[in-house]
DNA sequence: ATCTGATTTATCCGTTTGGATAATTGACTT
DNA sequence: AAGTCAATTATCCAAACGGATAAATCAGAT
C-alpha cells in the first residue's frame, strides 16, 4: 500500500500549472485561451486542461490557492516568531514578514508570475478572487494588517486604514512590477536584481506608515 | 457653409465611449465584448461600435489618446509654469503637478474611469499601450521624471531610475484604487473621499524619493 | 506477450466573439 | 410630399471559444 515514489503529480499538470500562471501574468485571465495554455505546454491541443483540471475557471481557482496557501503559510510562520519574542516586534519586521513571505520561495519556478497574476486577478475579477480564497488563504494578510494597525502611531483608525489600503495597493504594484522584469531574462534588470531594491521597498513601506 | 450648431459629436458615440471606459475600467478589454458596451450604452445590437469607430481595438486606442491627450496637456501647462519661475521648481511642486493633472477633469464624468483602464492595459497590452501613444502623449510625463532626477539628492543614477519606476507604479495603482473605490456609489468612501488623502499621496511619493 | 490504467490525441459540439452588410428609421430641407 | 443623409436595427458570417468524448498511445505489472 505504500507508495516509494510518490505518484509524480503529473509532469504535465505541473508544466500546464506554470505556463498558465506566467501567461495569465502577463496578458491576464481573460487575455489567454485555454488553447494558448496547451500549446506553450507543448500538447498537442487542449483537452489536457479539462482532463487535469475540469475547467478553465477551476484551473485559475487551483493557481490562486496554491500560490495563497504557500505564501500564508510563511506568513503565519513568520508571524508565530515574531510573537513568540515581543521584543522583535515592531513596525519593520512586520512589514518584512509581510513582503518576504511573497517572494523567495523554495523553488524557484514553483510560483513564478504568481504575484502579478494575482493582482490582475483581484483587479479584473475581484468576486472570484474573494471567493477562491474564501477568507481562508489570507489569514497570514489579516495577521499582518492588525499588527501594523497597533504598530502605527500618532493617526487616527481613519487615517490608519487610509495608509493599509495605499500600503496593499503599493505592494502589488510593486512587486508585480518586479516579476515582470526579473523574468524577463532577454535583458539584464539591474534595478530589480539589485539586492537592495526589497530593502528600499521596506523602506518605502515604512516611511508610508510613518508618515 | 458656417455650422452654427456644432455637430453634436453624436451623442451616442460619446455614451459608447464613457461606458466603455467604464467597463475596461473594472473588467480589463479582454473582458469586455463590443457585445456588453453596446448592452450597456441602450443600443439593441452592437453595431454602433463597428459604425463610430470601426473596431474594438480602435475604440480602445481611441480612449487612450483621448485621455492621455488631456493628461498631457495639463502636465505641461502646469511644468511650464513652475519652468517659469525657478523658485517654483522642486520635488514637492514637480510632484504635484504630476498627480494633479491625472485627475479632476473639468468635467466629471469625461473621464471617469481613465486610471484604472490605462493602468490595465499597460500591464496586459503593454505593446499595444506604446505603439498606442508612439511616444507623443507622455512628454509631460516623462518632462516630470527629467526634472525629479535632477531634484533627487544623495542618490546614484541607478537608485534615482528605481525611484522613479517604484514612484510611477505606486501612482498608477493607487489612482486605480481611487477610481475603483470614488465611482463606486454605492457605498461611502470617506478614505477616498477625505481631501487629504491627494495629500498624504504626495507626502508619501515625496518621501519615496528623498528616502 | 498481454493486460491494465493513465495519458494523449483527434474530433465534435454549441456558444460567443468581432466584424460586415442591407434594410429601416428619423430628422431635416426643399 | 418627396428627397437626403446620418443613425439605428436586424441579420449574417467565419473564426475562436470552452467543453466533451471516443479512439489511440504509452508504461508498468503480471
Amino acid at each position: 500500500m505504500t507508495r516509494l515514489t510518490v505518484r509524480p503529480p503529473s509532469d504535465s499538470a505541473d508544466k500546464i500549472k506554470r505556463i498558465a500562471r506566467q501567461l495569465f501574468a502577463e496578458r491576464g485571465v481573460d487575455g489567454v485561451t485555454v488553447r494558448d495554455i496547451a500549446e506553450a505546454a507543448g500538447q498537442k491541443n487542449h483537452a489536457a486542461v479539462a482532463y487535469y483540471f475540469g475547467s478553465k475557471d477551476a484551473l485559475v481557482r487551483e493557481l490562486l490557492v496554491d500560490g495563497a496557501r504557500l505564501i500564508d503559510e510563511k506568513r503565519n510562520a513568520l508571524l508565530d516568531d515574531l510573537e513568540a519574542d515581543p521584543a522583535k516586534l515592531n513596525l519593520r519586521s512586520v512589514l518584512e514578514a509581510l513582503v518576504y513571505s511573497s517572494i523567495d520561495f523554495g523553488e524557484p519556478e514553483e510560483v513564478s508570475g504568481y504575484n502579478r497574476f494575482v493582482f490582475l486577478l483581484d483587479m479584473t475579477h475581484g468576486e472570484f478572487f474573494l471567493d477562491a480564497l474564501e477568507g481562508r488563504w489570507n489569514s497570514g494578510y489579516l495577521r499582518c494588517m492588525e499588527h501594523l494597525r497597533g504598530l502605527m502611531q500618532h493617526a487616527s483608525e481613519l487615517q490608519k486604514t487610509q495608509k493599509l489600503v495605499f500600503l496593499g495597493r503599493y505592494l502589488g504594484a510593486v512587486l508585480s512590477a518586479r516579476e515582470s522584469k526579473l523574468e524577463d531574462s532577454s535583458r539584464p534588470h539591474p534595478i530589480w536584481e539589485d539586492a537592495s531594491t526589497l530593502g528600499h521597498l521596506i523602506d518605502t513601506m515604512f516611511a508610508m506608515l510613518e508618515a
